[in-house]
Order: C-alpha cells, then sequence, then structure tokens
DNA sequence: GTCTATAAATTGATAGAC
DNA sequence: GTCTATCAATTTATAGAC
C-alpha cells in the first residue's frame, strides 16, 4: 500500500504540499508587499489554489500571517544554531568570521524584509514581534555574550559585562549601511559593492572592540 | 480690508488651515496604522472634512503620504540642525550629551513611527526613502564627522578617519534596545525605566569609544 | 471650495456543487 | 478537500449641486 498513514515515509503528502505553496506563495507576498497590500486573492492565484482552499487551512489573514512569521522565526533560529564558526585561532579572526556572518545574514533580502514586514505590523501583532525579536536578535545576543565570557576565562578577552561586550560589537556592526539596506536604498551611492562594504564594516568593528576589549598586554 | 491677499499678516488663511487640518489627521493616522491600513475616508473624518476637499489638495493617496513624509523629513533636519550642544567641557563630556540627545530623539514614539512607516513602504516610494535617509541619519552622520574631526585637531581625540568614528559611536548607541523599540516591544522584560537604559548605553558606548579613540596619553 | 451622494473596483470571507 | 460563484463591506476616486 503506497504511503498510507505516517507522514514520514517518502515525500509530503498532498494537502500537505498544498499547504507549503500556500504558505510560500503568502511568504513572497507579504515579504515583498507587506501586509495591507497582499490580497488573499492574490495569495490563492499565486499559490495556484481557490480561495477557498485558503480559507480550508488558514482561517483568516491574520492567521496566515501569523504562520509566515512564524516559520520565518524558525528558519530565524535554526540560522542561528548551527551558523557560528567560533573556533577560530585568536579572537580577532573569531569575530571576524561572526561578524561576516552576522552582517551577510542581516543584508539577506528575505530578512531584510521580514524585518519590515514585523516592524511595520509589529503594533497590530505584538506576540510576533515578541516572538521574533527573541527566535532571532536576542538567541545571537545571549550566544554571543556566552561567548564573550568563554573568552575571557581564557584570559583573550578583557574582563567586563559580556553582555555589554556582546551587544557593542554587534551594534558596531549595525552601521548606516544597515539602515540604507532597510529603507532599500543601495549601500552607497558611489558604486562601492557590498561585500566590501561588509568586509570595511567588520574590519573596523573589531578594531575598535578590540582597542577596548582585547587582552591587556601591557599592564600585566 | 481685512487680510486680503498675502498670507504673510497674521495667521493662516482658511484654505491653509484646512490643508494643515489634513495633514494633521493624515499624519496621525498614517503613522499610527501605517500606508494601507489607512484610508481616505478615515482621513477626510479624522480631519473634518469631505472626502472631496481632500481631494481637492492631494491629488490621491500616495500624493497626501508624499506630503506627510516630506513634512517629517523637514522636522527630523529641523531637529537635527540646532540639537547639537558641542561646547561642552571635555570630549566624553560632550559625547555624552549627544549621545543622550541622540537616543532621545530615536526613542520618541513620532519618530519610531515614520522609521517604521519609511521602512515598511520604501520599496514603493523608493524616493521618499532617499529623502528620508539623507534628511536624518545622513545629515546627522556628516555633522558628527566634522566635529570628530575637529576634535581631533584639538588633540582631544586620536587620529583616524572621522566618518568611520562617527559612524562607530552612533552605531553603538543603537543597542538591541532600539530593535526592541523599533518592533514596539517594551525596552527590558524587567521594568527597567527607559531613562535609565538610554544612560546606560550611552555609559557604554562612550567608554568603549574612548577605550579606541581617546587621546593617546601612554603613548606620547 | 466645499459639500452629499455615488460610481467602479477590490476587499475578506462564504455557500453550495462535486 | 477543492472548486466556481458570489456576498457584503470597504476601497479610491469623482460627479454635480450649491
Amino acid at each position: 500500500m503506497p504511503n498510507a498513514g505516517h507522514a514520514l515515509a517518502s515525500t509530503q503528502s498532498a494537502p500537505q504540499r498544498k499547504r507549503r505553496q500556500v504558505l510560500d506563495a503568502a511568504s513572497s507576498l507579504f515579504m515583498a508587499q507587506g501586509y495591507g497590500a497582499t490580497s488573499m486573492d492574490a495569495v490563492a492565484r499565486a499559490a495556484g489554489v481557490s480561495k477557498a482552499t485558503l480559507y480550508a487551512y488558514f482561517s483568516g489573514k491574520d492567521a496566515l500571517f501569523a504562520a509566515i512569521v512564524g516559520e520565518a522565526c524558525s528558519r530565524h533560529a535554526a540560522a542561528g544554531e548551527g551558523g557560528h564558526a567560533n573556533d577560530a585561532a585568536d579572537v580577532g579572526a573569531a569575530l571576524g568570521a561572526i561578524g561576516r556572518g552576522y552582517l551577510a545574514f542581516l543584508f539577506r533580502e528575505d530578512v531584510l524584509a521580514i524585518w519590515r514586514v514585523v516592524m511595520a505590523e509589529g503594533p497590530r501583532f505584538p506576540e510576533l514581534s515578541r516572538a521574533f525579536f527573541e527566535s532571532g536578535p536576542l538567541r545571537l545576543l545571549t550566544w554571543l555574550a556566552g561567548w564573550m565570557r568563554a573568552r575571557q576565562g581564557e584570559g583573550a578577552l578583557a574582563p567586563g559585562d559580556p553582555t555589554v561586550m556582546a551587544e557593542q560589537f554587534l551594534a558596531l556592526l549595525r552601521t548606516s549601511a544597515f539602515m540604507r539596506r532597510m529603507l532599500g536604498l543601495p549601500v552607497t551611492e558611489a558604486a562601492m559593492a557590498e561585500e566590501k562594504a561588509i568586509e570595511a564594516a567588520v574590519d573596523a568593528a573589531i578594531a575598535t572592540f578590540l582597542a577596548a576589549f582585547g587582552p591587556r598586554q601591557a599592564l600585566s
């Protein structure tokens, strides 16, 4: 008997596949156009299903939006889990890897899109804002604070509040280039490549951070 | 003859007053609810005029939105002009005044609201995004870079690219507390007063900044 | 210039056949 | 479960009286 029962075997069942189509279509539209400008009609058309089917899976526009943001939070969290390459030779190199990974993630168009959408609709969906913040920025912040503490234990970083240090290192990376990207503007007027902008921001952040929190050589 | 001709005398003319009412009502609604959730009907009702009158002043919803954002840009720029108290005794105190002013401005509910709206609708109104960025963040950045350069000339700050220094000092102030506020979340789970959060962020930013760029005492 | 009334299109959501 | 067809409300925008 072919694929009766548990959905664990092989590919997804047909209903689940339709549900996926709806979620994907809705995600694209919500992220590209925002909540207000996206109609259920457009979602159904993009997903290749009828509106009735759409409403069979989601009770309404709000529920669909919540599902989209919830999925994005999960991806957000998953990206944070495995993405931290913290096993580098010296602190500067490790910070460089962390910083480049963080900015490459933040500058992704889909990540920028969900930031815009959640911020715009945050007042109307407070739980979603909270979930988003905790699954993304807060999770990274907590992880990095622990990393800082560990490096302090090795003597690779100066004493100080590791949470503040983590906050400041990440904040140093969110320069005006991040604002520009959030606003949908090109990173610089002159045609500066985005990768170079990231590298420059990371290098400058590391220099400043280590000047403040690097190992105390002269004082020992 | 009472007030015929130039609108310079005394108060505004009646048409200009109605125009003001429309702009004020539209501003409140757009900022509170966003572009999509605000209807022209609601604007007319809140302004106390009919929809026909509304359309007599603005050709459509887009034009009204553009006028609102344009006005906010002007206020943004004006706030940046006079708000820089840079005549402080030492560099740390001056940075403190600048930082507190910056965060107090950023945390204002109306300033957060326009950030949200411009970011959300930026893809659909690219010129507005550009105008907003240049009237606000870029203007401040340019001013602060000049300030840094002047302090370097006095020997109060170490050599280095003043633009990078300005970028980093401002970035250091935009910690996760700023993200939280952008998302409409309370600054901290525990009931930490907003003023205390600002003070803590500013103090930490100054300490880190001066550790990296403060006057070189030990090396001279 | 300002209003009331309404046009024309689109919205979120549902009924009922299959 | 999925579709077509449609409801009722709301949307932007305008016509026409005054």
